[in-house]
DNA sequence: GTCTTGGTTCAAAAAAAACTGAAGTATGGC
DNA sequence: GCCATACTTCAGTTTTTTTTGAACCAAGAC
């Protein structure tokens, strides 16, 4: 995105005081690049590349101790995080503390997290665009026009029909 | 996007001093909130939806004109749209003015848009991704871990070999 | 029941992105 | 060359998103 700001240049490294290993570090940084392009914010995408790159499940705490960020982004990076099947929690007998992972699949993941993105917004405007081409056809625009128009309609109902084969729906 | 905002539920309208027909006013609509997955922003996903549902080209002042926003933004935004290879010019023997109208193909259009967002990530991550796996090695993590990283480099390779095939490069 | 632990919520602060407009530049017409 | 038109640039402002942290709540231990 080069011109008005640019989703690439944005996210300019704020250093956060974390206490995190050089390529604990870079791995953060590789999914935080990800991410962005998707618009998920950088607390979440760290929350998650600090598991990804862990060899047992973490807690809370020590989350939110490594990357050195306030409870309430742990909180809400955690919430976003299990909402969108992207981790699991895994509990241990002797603490009350859930501890998170990763989800096995990161493809899963990531498909979870473009329907949950792409849909609502196809499902909102099926209604608009049938309207849409309608009206530009009362109005007496050009066929090329209204090609362009029909063309827009008629993918919005194919990726609505594909997008179920996806997954399963929300929980899965 | 549910927790800390929501992309999908960001751009919440202020209504701009437009002169739209009911009509071009939803399928701008439209256009910003496809735009919005990807964060483009909102004017020049305004622009774009102008001029495809528009019977002729339009210029740059009939542009900033019809949708009421700055010079600066209209410039910016036909920029970037023209940069994407999103939309083209036309010009008329009578005018200096050049006269805008969207690439034929939308969905050419989307490709170019993904790859100019995605490539550059990908590319820059790749001697990343591979040091990782390197210090996570010799750090002794978990073959679990070591396998996910592992993963994560091939995506990236596969990634980077298919790209170049989805279109001819930047100018095309 | 009451206390402690393990979080969640949400209003306010901080950060980042997008937009504006006035000043600047380039190109065609003369 | 000189002027006017047709943009482009970018510093400053506005708007939106993200983060913080203190107050709150819930569940298990006692």
């Amino acid at each position: 995105m080069t011109p008005p700001s640019s989703r690439s240049a944005r996210r300019r490294r704020r250093p956060r005081p974390a206490d995190l290993k050089p390529h604990e570090a870079e791995l953060a940084q590789f999914f935080v690049r990800m991410a962005g392009i998707l618009g998920v914010p950088r607390s979440i995408a760290e929350i998650y590349a600090l598991l990804y790159g862990s060899s047992q499940p973490l807690d809370f705490d020590r989350i939110q101790a490594r990357l050195g960020m306030s409870k309430g982004s742990v909180s809400q990076g955690l919430r976003f995080l299990r909402d969108h099947g992207m981790i699991l929690s895994v509990r241990v007998a002797e603490s009350r503390r859930e501890r998170w992972q990763p989800t096995p699949s990161l493809a899963t993941s990531l498909v979870n997290l473009l329907r949950s993105q792409v849909l609502p917004a196809l499902e909102q405007s099926t209604p608009s665009l049938r309207r849409i081409q309608d009206a530009a056809a009362a109005e007496g625009a050009t066929p090329e026009v209204l090609e362009r128009l029909g063309r827009l309609n008629r993918w919005n109902g194919r990726a609505l029909e594909l997008a179920p084969l996806l997954l399963p729906p929300p929980e899965a």
